[in-house]
DNA sequence: CGGCGTGATGAAAACGTTACCAACCGCAGC
DNA sequence: GCTGCGGTTGGTAACGTTTTCATCACGCCG
C-alpha cells in the first residue's frame, strides 16, 4: 500500500513549491516555460493524480450532481438519468445517483446524504408535493425537480403536460366512439396520478360521458397489480370498450393480460412510451413524454444556475403529444 | 448564503471541544451522559450535518462506488444498476454512474475521475479485454469488472456464461430442425459478442450444419443497423429460417422488421430478455442473463472486499438459462 | 541612478474532519 | 500519602488542495 502522490510530492521532484505545481495543475498563468515543462515532467514521471476530494474540500463543492429517481429499472427513469449523465459529463460533472423506491423516507435520506456532499446540484424527482427537506435546501444548492413538481412556488420544476397529455388521450378515445372508457392509474398521492385522473374527468365530463367509478382504479404502482385490476376490469358484465392507461407500468400489466386473454377488442391510450409499442399487436397508441428530453432540460436548467443564472425559479411544462399506432384507434364494438 | 454549521460551531455552543463533539456524532465511547445530551441539543439546534467531503479526506476514502457502464438508456444496464444501488445503499455507500458509449477512452476518463475522487471500490463493464487503465487500479481501488471479462486475470469478473447461452441458442434452433441459422451481433471487438459467435459457431459444427458466413452478421451496436441487415437477411433468395440474435438490441431490430413484413416463418432466439419479450406475437423465446442478480453478485462481492475480503480474485460464471416462449420453437419450414 | 510596476515564485492559512497523545480527575491499593 | 489506573476531556497534527499575500528579481522611465 504505497502513499498517494501528492503536491508535495511532485513539487520535492521539480524542486519548486507546491503552489507553482498547482499553478501547473490548473494551467494557471505567471509561470515560466521552463518550469512549466520541468513541472509537467515530475506529474507524469511520478503519475501524480489530483485528489477530487481534497480539492472539493477546499472550494467547498463538489463537482457532481445529486439525482434521485423512483427507480432505475423503470424505463422512463432510466432514459432521463442518461440524459442527465450525458449532459453532465461534458461539463466535468459527475452524477450520483440514487432511488427512492418512491418512499418519502428514503428520498429524503438520500437528499440530506447528497447535501452532507456537497453536491453542486440536485435533480429530484420528489414522491411527495411538499417535500420535508425543502428548508433544507433553500437557496444553499441549486435543485431542480423533474416529473413531478413541489409547493410551495419558488423551485424550479420541469414537468409533462400531465393535464393536456391525459385529456388527450382521453378525447381520442372518446373521438373513436368510445363511451365506457375505463382510467388505470397510480395512488392519488402521486402528483402525476392525480392530475392525469383529473385530465381524464375532464375530458369525459366535456363530452358529456358517464364516469362509472367502478372502471376507475388508482393505486396500481406495479405490472403485477396493473394486471390484477385489468383481468377483473375486462371480466366485469358491461366491461369498458377502452382504457386509459395512465402509466407505463400499468400499461404493460395491461397490455399482458389483453395478449393473454386475446382481446382486441379493448381500445387503449397509454401515458408514456416505451420500446418496442410498436410492434405489438396492436401497437399502443401513446401520449409521449420525452424522458430523454426531460433529462436535458433538467441538466441544462441546473447547469445554467451553476453557472450563476439568477432568474426567478420557474415551472416549465413540456408539452407531450399523442403518438398513434393503432391500439388507440380501435373503434367502439357495437353492444 | 450563510457559513456552514461545522464541529467548532457545535463545540462552541455546547461549550466543550470539537473532539468532544466528533465522538458524540460518531457515537464514540468515553463521553460522559450529560456532555453528550448537552452536544447533541446543540447539534439539533445548529442543524448540525457532517461535511462528507471532509471526512473522506480525512478518512482517504469516499464512502461511494463508481460504476461504469455501456449506457443506461439499455434496459440490461438500467436493470442492473438498480440491483447495484440497491445493495449499496444499504450499507451506506452512495453510487455514481457514468457511461462509456462504449468508448474506450471515455471509459478510461471516468475511471480517472473516479480515482481522483478516491472512490471506495468500482465496478466496471469494460469496452476492452485488456484495458489501458488496468495498472493504474492495481490494488489501489477494490474493482470487479462485470459483463465482459479482462486480461490478465488477477482480477474479480463477473460474468455470464456467454458461450454456454449461445450453444444453448443454437442448439435449440437446431433441434427444431433449422439448418440455415443466422447469426446477429455486436462488434467483435466486444468478448461477448466474439464468445457468443464462438458458441454458435461450436453449435453449428457439433451439429454438423454449415455455416453461411453470409447470414452471419456482426457489428451491429444499434437496433436501427440490426434493421437495415435483417432486411437484407429476409430478402435473401435462400435466406436464413432462424436467427439467433445475440444481444438484446439486435433482438428489438430484428424483432421490429420481423413484425413489420409479417414474417412468422423465421425462429428467433434473442440473447438477454427483455420486458414484454411474453406479449410479442410470437412471444420471443430467449436466453436470460438476469441482469439483477449479475448486479447484486458485483455488489456483494466489492462489499466483501471493502470488509477485507482478500480471497485470490476470481472470475464468477453466472449461468444463463433459456426461457422458450414461441419464437424459438418455430419448425423450420419445409423447402 | 533610484523609484517602481510587472512577472515569477514561495510561505502559510484556510477547508472540516479524525486520531493520536497528553492532561486531568477521582479512587483503590499499598 | 503516594502510585497507578480507568474513564473523560482537550490540543493539535495531519489529510491535499487552493488562494491570498509577501517577496524578489528585473528592466524601464524619469
Amino acid at each position: 500500500m504505497t502513499r498517494r502522490v501528492t503536491l508535495v510530492d511532485v513539487a520535492r521532484a521539480a524542486g519548486v513549491s507546491i503552489t507553482t505545481v498547482s499553478r501547473v495543475i490548473n494551467a494557471g498563468p505567471n509561470v515560466r516555460i521552463d518550469v512549466r515543462s520541468r513541472v509537467q515532467a515530475a506529474v507524469d514521471d511520478l503519475g501524480y493524480e489530483p485528489s477530487a476530494v481534497a480539492r472539493s474540500l477546499r472550494s467547498g463543492r463538489d463537482a457532481t450532481i445529486g439525482v434521485v429517481v423512483d427507480s432505475l429499472a423503470d424505463d422512463f427513469f432510466a432514459t432521463f438519468c442518461h440524459a442527465i449523465e450525458q449532459t453532465a459529463v461534458e461539463r466535468g460533472l459527475a452524477v450520483t445517483i440514487g432511488t427512492s423506491g418512491r418512499d418519502v423516507a428514503r428520498e429524503t435520506g438520500l437528499v440530506q446524504r447528497f447535501l452532507q456532499r456537497q453536491v453542486s446540484g440536485l435533480v429530484l424527482v420528489p414522491v411527495d408535493d411538499a417535500p420535508g427537506y425543502l428548508p433544507w435546501l433553500r437557496k444553499a444548492t441549486p435543485t431542480v425537480f423533474a416529473d413531478r413538481s413541489v409547493r410551495p412556488p419558488g423551485h424550479d420544476c420541469i414537468v409533462g403536460d400531465d393535464l393536456d397529455g391525459a385529456v388527450q388521450a382521453t378525447r381520442h378515445l372518446l373521438a373513436h366512439g368510445h363511451r365506457r372508457i375505463a382510467f388505470l392509474g397510480d395512488a392519488t398521492t402521486l402528483q402525476t396520478a392525480r392530475v392525469r385522473l383529473e385530465g381524464y374527468r375532464r375530458a369525459m365530463a366535456e363530452a358529456g360521458a358517464d364516469v362509472d367509478d367502478r372502471v376507475v382504479v388508482t393505486g396500481c404502482s406495479e405490472p403485477s397489480e396493473a394486471e390484477v385490476v385489468a383481468r377483473r376490469l375486462l371480466a366485469l358484465p358491461d366491461g369498458p370498450t377502452a382504457v386509459f392507461s395512465s402509466n407505463m407500468r400499468c400499461t404493460t400489466g395491461l397490455v399482458r393480460v389483453l395478449h393473454a386473454e386475446h382481446r382486441t377488442d379493448v381500445a387503449v391510450v397509454g401515458f408514456g412510451d416505451f420500446p418496442l409499442a410498436d410492434v405489438l399487436s396492436p401497437a399502443v397508441t401513446v401520449v409521449d413524454q420525452d424522458p430523454h428530453h426531460l433529462g436535458v432540460l433538467c441538466a441544462e436548467r441546473l447547469l445554467a444556475r451553476l453557472d450563476g443564472d439568477t432568474a426567478d425559479p420557474a415551472t416549465t411544462v413540456v408539452p407531450v403529444h399523442l403518438i398513434s399506432r393503432g391500439s388507440g384507434e380501435l373503434p367502439c364494438a357495437p353492444s
